[in-house]
DNA sequence: GTTAAGATCTGCT
DNA sequence: GCAGATCTTAACG
């Protein structure tokens, strides 16, 4: 993956990582989907940033270089996944909030529950982790190497239809519309 | 040491 | 459509 589009602007990362695919190797097997839905964290004037307020403990990874990924703890029982963007050091980030299954369907479904429908395989922060087996051990992890890495897709014209709308689950900043989706598309989170 | 709040999901009404 | 589960993190004493 060339990473370099990430570290220029944090918002602009959000936009061009919509349509890539996201890869996760394991034992099991590999499993691999299209990102369609992205969030960006700013540093500068963001309160609904986890950096907003400076380095802590858990966010001291959003300051680390772009192109590796956050992932942290939320809620009791789910993670979340993030891309580091932005000038390292900055504390910006891009959260992934759902993919379109693209290979290893059956493993995804084993991790979800077997019955559950493809739509609802990792449309929303809390089910991409669970789907592609994100935990804290990946958190700082480089993403252009297994066992979880980022790679250009060409393929998809309709990914290039772009939206954006205010961010979801939070409850400051919403006035601002940073969250990114591909219009239309059947595995968003809502 | 204690406490309140959170970038969510599932199940039940 | 809405409330509950559940625990880590950060702020405060």
């Amino acid at each position: 993956m060339e990473k370099r589009f990430l570290e220029h602007d944090t918002v602009e990362a959000a936009r061009k990582l919509l349509g890539m695919y996201l890869c996760r190797v394991t034992g099991e097997g590999l499993v691999s989907g299209i990102i369609v839905e992205t969030e960006a964290y700013l540093s500068n004037n963001d309160p609904a940033c986890h950096a907003s307020r400076g380095r802590t403990r858990r966010n001291a990874t959003m300051f680390g270089a772009p192109g590796i990924a956050y992932v942290y703890f939320i809620y009791g029982n789910y993670y979340c996944f993030n891309v580091v963007a932005g000038p390292e050091g900055k504390g910006e980030a891009v959260l992934v909030r759902a993919v379109e299954p693209a290979g290893g369907l059956e493993l995804m479904r084993k991790r979800r529950g077997e019955g559950c429908p493809d739509k609802n395989l990792a449309s929303g922060p809390g089910k991409l982790c669970q789907a592609f087996a994100i935990d804290r051990s990946l958190d700082g992890h480089d993403l252009s190497q297994k066992p979880l890495y980022l790679a250009e897709n060409l393929a998809r014209p309709d990914m290039l239809t772009i939206q954006s709308t205010p961010r979801i689950g939070i409850s400051s900043a919403q006035d601002k519309c940073l969250r990114f989706i591909v219009t239309g598309n059947k595995y968003l989170s809502r």
